[in-house]
DNA sequence: AAGCGACACAACCGCTGCTTT
DNA sequence: GAAAGCAGCGGTTGTGTCGCT
């Protein structure tokens, strides 16, 4: 779906000086956002999407320009094992940087160093907001478990029955699930940037936990100890 | 100097999801 | 509820640069 004007109109290709020039002063006089109205009255004759692209990739303060550092290499090698493609959200992570250098380097750089590997079970699909209200369970992955939650048990009870249980995944996902929902959507993950909160993706919390453990030396054998430590020790009683 | 291929990254495209009407 | 408009995401392509022959 495409609705930008006149196609014929629209200007592409590289920005010239006095293109990134126009945009930057009509941003920094109206501010970020309707894209869609800023060709017009920029005197742009460039389309929406390419104004937010230049301007979130290239013009906007702060950004981050030159090589990765280690350190940053380092992050998105794991970040990227724990998320795969979702390059925003990695991006996330990185203070400066934007989707499209953090998704250009890994393409460029790192793949080449990756063990070829395809991503293992279904595609990871786009977040989907707004029906965390409803009664219904997200899924980002297992869209076939819904009958797995252990609905009316409290998170104590669920995550004991993920301890024993099988799919301690799911249950332990349920759990969070039912914490975000009662708590206002208003937590924060030590590991989320500050703008990016449990609502807007609900397994983070999860993926946290599994990403301190993978990430900063706790073994494979202790990873579901180590989740719900983290879960129960750390993060649920602040929840209360 | 010219031709060529590899590489890096900016920009575009198609699609999905959210909001508004 | 449906349609339209918009924003954002990830995949892909285009283009400039560099090094090699």
């Amino acid at each position: 779906m495409e609705r930008e004007g006149n196609k014929q109109e629209l200007k592409k290709g590289p920005w010239k000086p006095e293109e990134d020039l126009l945009l930057t002063r009509y941003i920094e006089t109206h501010g970020e956002g309707k894209w869609a109205t800023v060709s017009k009255r920029s005197g742009l004759m460039r389309g929406g999407k390419s104004c937010r692209l230049r301007w979130k990739n290239y013009l906007r303060p702060n950004l981050k320009r030159g090589g990765m550092s280690e350190e940053e290499e380092d992050l998105i090698i794991r970040m990227h094992k724990l998320l795969g493609n979702r390059w925003s959200l990695i991006a996330g992570r990185l203070p400066g940087r934007t989707d499209n250098e953090v998704k250009n380097y890994w393409n460029t750089h790192l793949t080449k160093r990756q063990p070829q590997q395809k991503p293992e079970g279904p595609k990871l699909k786009r977040r989907k907001l707004s029906h965390l209200t409803d009664a219904q369970p997200i899924y980002h992955q297992s869209p076939n478990k819904t009958d797995e939650l252990d609905e009316g048990n409290d998170i104590q009870t669920t995550i004991k029955g993920a301890e024993e249980g099988s799919n301690a995944m799911t249950a332990v996902s349920h759990s969070w699930m039912d914490v975000i929902k009662s708590s206002n959507n208003e937590i924060q993950s030590q590991w989320l940037p500050m703008d990016v909160k449990f609502y807007e993706e609900p397994y983070l919390p999860f993926l946290d936990s599994r990403f301190c453990i993978e990430s900063f030396g706790v073994g494979a054998e202790n990873y579901w100890t180590g989740s719900l430590s983290y879960i129960l020790d750390d993060l649920y009683p602040v929840l209360l």
